[in-house]
DNA sequence: ATACATACC
DNA sequence: TACTGGTATGTAT
């Protein structure tokens, strides 16, 4: 039986072109004459046919699922669902209900910013954005079916009378920073997902919130009101644009045991309950921005945003922390409603008969067949419930773009400028966030909706217009050589630069260490594996020392400068220009049909391109003195550090200590670096641990998933194993974070005694550099060990030098 | 490393 | 007339 497989392209078609409804403030439409507007009005056009086009290429997806499906034997199944049952177990374990999250979200953020600034507006249907499309609409509007992500002009067939504002960021922004002001109240570390959107740790908050006084629970109405004795929920809703005529509304406090009743007058008391909080919290925002905004509560911030969506708009939901509570929720909740389930995975799971999370919790098995690792994983924890319950800090950015939709640009000299615009927009960008990347990739979309990326990776970072253009510039000539005599007809070009080499400075050497100080936790928080990891008190008490060490480290460099305020320093190698000149792709870039601008060409970027040689392959930065020191011998440069750290303490200490004082100096900072170091390592250790094993500290899940054997999977699909895996081995090979040696065991504990070993090794070879002989952990068993320490980061390749290190390994440690 | 697809706002 | 723009991530090669 093709159950579920949609029986007509038409129909199954739709999930793809038709109104989404699932969203809030869309119940009770004619779908169906909405769903015929939609259609008509999009029929025969060069987006419907790719649409198309894309929804037959999800349908082949879905073809070759269910005959993939159908060769599964009994015996696969059954010793899928094994499997499965090992990991919802190690999963069940790991369960945390001890967090209170919560997702705001504003509601119709950028209409309800037009419809308070423009009172006229408030009765209309109205929508933000443009003819060609939408971002967002008001209530109003979505009683027609209008909504965001759809075509002002489809828009205006399903209600004629539609007024459509243009966007205003810039304002949306203002509006955004007031209500961020108001998160970090409850929240310093929240994370904003948008502009109008955040997720929220209440837990301390609310720690905090029982011992609070009335007093500092008090909020009063920003305008008073000329008749005061009104109560204060009607108050609300006055000061409120016309958002909701049937909405839940949020003021109503329920009477609740802790509700202390709203007094009448021109202030209120919340209470000291969870939901008391974040009715406190929207109840200011309201206050300060006119704005309404709904809320979830729940353990997980999966949960807490599908809770968000629950009572919108001016709502909140709170999901009770048990687990019967949220199983209960999840059962009938549909699949779509989950993050990170679109369309295109809704439409699969459709097909085999999935379409809410219990029937996700009931196919697992069958899914963990069919999917990737991570997808069922994923799969796995929506039927359970689980998400995240630890709200990651806020990552750096991994890539940088623009992009630009126009009428119809055949012509090449057009195609080339706008080539570079867009190169200057985004090196200007670049230059805000003083960013450098690796990677410049630019993109291509034709008439006929087709996109197209090509990408080129230099071997040091540019950031400059010169520099992406020549690579953007490269790029776009060979798909127009490609392509001719033919010429591009293109309605969108893009240029994306990512795999950033550093922040503040070129080094990519550098990164670690600034990043480490700046963020207090280095790039840990960069790691994919991080996100369930709560903050240990560990890295907490490394701020401190961070800050001490490397606030010395700063005042010395800032004193170093000033007495050689003459010498050369700086100016030299700093901002050399940074194109290697293997840059240019090997394509006949001459020699062809192309008009004469694309030989024509800047050649002063060529020039100045190919002489410029990578800086930071020849120099190292200090970490003291913060200087460059022009060697790409390891051993030199450490002595450099020694010197370096010895000078400072002396400096520090100059006449003002003795000599055994300043002696207890140079102690203090190396004592202090290597618990900076010890805590930090041990910190990403830990984390590279929970790569293996996610679920904080025990209990294997990944564990167990890294042992699987891909079952079905002859095709794609295979199961991505953690560490390529001989063949016949009869279980996952570990791999050291620390020494990065492989560890031929089966057993986490013995792994992660290893682990640790290692991890106590290098903190004793950090206290005691010049006395330690080395006390090797050993390995359980190693390939080709020297015994050393020596770590070598999996993912990023690292200059050469670091690698061959000699035996003085000061600066692997330093760095990474 | 590159290309493409999916997802989110 | 007209179907975005910015970022991240997963999957396949």
């Amino acid at each position: 039986m093709e159950n579920g497989v949609a029986s007509t392209k038409e129909e199954g078609f739709l999930s793809r072109m038709a109104l989404n409804d699932n969203k809030a403030g869309m119940e009770g439409l004619d779908r169906d004459k909405i769903n015929k507007i939609i259609m008509e009005t999009s029929k025969g056009s060069k987006f419907y046919e790719n649409e198309l086009k894309r929804d037959q290429q999800v349908n082949q997806r879905i073809t070759k699922m269910m005959l993939q499906k159908a060769r599964i034997t009994e015996q696969q199944l059954k010793k899928a669902q094994a499997q499965v049952e090992k990991v919802s177990t190690a999963l069940e374990k790991s369960r945390d209900l001890s967090r209170v999250i919560v997702h705001v979200d504003m509601d119709a953020f950028y209409a309800a910013v037009e419809m308070r600034d423009c009172p006229e507006l408030k009765d209309k249907p109205m929508a933000v954005g443009s003819m060609s499309m939408l971002s967002t609409s008001n209530y109003h509007a979505r009683k027609y079916g209008v909504r965001a992500a759809m075509p002002g002009f489809i828009a205006k067939k399903l209600c004629p009378s539609l007024v459509i504002v243009p966007l205003n960021f810039d304002k949306y922004r203002a509006v955004s920073n007031e209500i961020r002001e108001i998160f970090a109240d409850y929240d310093p570390n929240f994370q904003p997902m948008s502009l109008d959107e955040a997720y929220l740790d209440f837990t301390d908050h609310l720690e905090q919130r029982q011992h609070w006084p009335e007093s500092t629970r008090t909020h009063h109405f920003h305008e008073k009101k000329a008749e005061p004795s009104q109560e204060a929920v009607t108050e609300v809703r006055e000061l409120s644009p016309v958002l909701f005529e049937d909405s839940p509304g949020s003021s109503p406090s329920p009477v609740g045991p802790e509700g202390v009743h709203a007094p009448a007058g021109d202030f209120e008391v919340f209470g000291t309950s969870v939901e008391e909080a974040v009715r406190e919290m929207r109840f200011r925002i309201e206050q300060k921005t006119m704005l309404t905004a709904s809320a979830g509560i729940a353990p997980n911030m999966m949960l807490a945003k599908v809770c968000s969506d629950k009572n919108k708009p001016n709502g909140q939901y709170r999901l009770p922390s048990t687990r019967e509570a949220v199983m209960d929720f999840i059962q009938n909740l549909p699949v779509r409603k989950v993050c990170g389930i679109g369309k295109v995975s809704e439409k699969m799971l459709n097909a085999l008969g999935i379409s809410t999370c219990s029937h996700l919790g009931q196919q697992m098995a069958l899914l963990s067949l069919l999917f990737s690792e991570t997808a069922w994983h994923h799969f796995l924890e929506v039927s359970l419930g689980l998400g995240s319950t630890y709200i990651p800090r806020h990552e750096e950015r991994k890539s940088m773009s623009t992009e630009r939709t126009f009428k119809e640009l055949s012509k090449v000299e057009e195609q080339l400028s706008l080539c570079r615009e867009l190169c200057e927009d985004l090196a200007e960008d670049m230059k805000k966030e003083g960013l450098k990347g690796k990677t410049v990739t630019l993109k291509l979309k034709n008439v006929n909706f087709e996109v197209k990326t090509r990408a080129m990776t230099l071997p040091c970072a540019v950031a400059t217009v010169d520099e992406i253009f020549a690579v953007a510039k490269d790029l776009l000539k060979t798909e127009i050589e490609n392509e001719s005599p033919q010429p591009l007809r293109l309605r969108l070009m893009g240029v994306r630069i990512s795999a950033f080499a550093s922040l503040d400075d070129k080094k990519p050497l550098q990164k670690s260490i600034v990043g480490f100080l700046q963020s207090g936790k280095a790039d840990c928080s960069n790691l994919p594996w991080r996100s369930k990891q709560r903050q240990t008190e560990g890295s907490q008490a490394t701020v401190g020392l961070q800050q001490s060490f490397f606030q010395r480290a700063h005042v010395r460099r800032l004193q170093l400068e000033a007495a050689n305020a003459a010498t050369k320093n700086e100016g030299s190698g700093e901002n050399a220009p940074v194109i290697a000149n293997t840059r240019t792709p090997a394509t006949a870039s001459e020699n062809n049909h192309l008009p004469p601008d694309l030989s024509e060409n800047p050649s002063p970027v060529q020039a100045h391109a190919s002489t410029s040689a990578c800086e930071e392959s020849e120099t190292l930065t200090c970490p003291v003195c913060f200087r460059k020191v022009e060697t790409t011998d390891l051993n030199v440069f450490n002595t450099h550090i020694d010197q370096c750290l010895s000078n400072a303490s002396q400096k520090t200490n100059n006449g003002t200590e003795s000599d055994t004082e300043s002696e207890s100096g140079l102690k203090k900072d190396r004592e202090e670096r290597a618990a900076v170091n010890k805590l930090r390592r041990r910190h990403e250790a830990q984390e590279k641990k929970s790569k293996v094993n996610p679920q904080k500290g025990q209990s294997s899940v990944k564990k167990d998933s890294v042992q699987k054997v891909s079952l079905i999977k002859d095709d794609n699909k295979t199961a991505t194993l953690q560490e390529p895996q001989p063949s016949n081995s009869k279980g996952p090979v570990f791999v050291c974070p620390v020494c990065q040696l492989t560890q031929e065991t089966h057993d986490l504990a013995v792994f992660n005694h290893h682990v640790d070993l290692c991890l106590n090794q290098e903190v004793l070879h950090e206290l005691g550099r010049q006395t330690s002989s080395s006390i090797n952990p050993s390995p359980v068993k190693n390939s080709k060990s020297t015994g050393k320490c020596v770590r070598d980061t999996p993912s990023s390749p690292p200059s050469k030098k670091v690698k061959s290190l000699g035996p003085c390994n000061t600066i692997d440690k330093f760095f990474r």
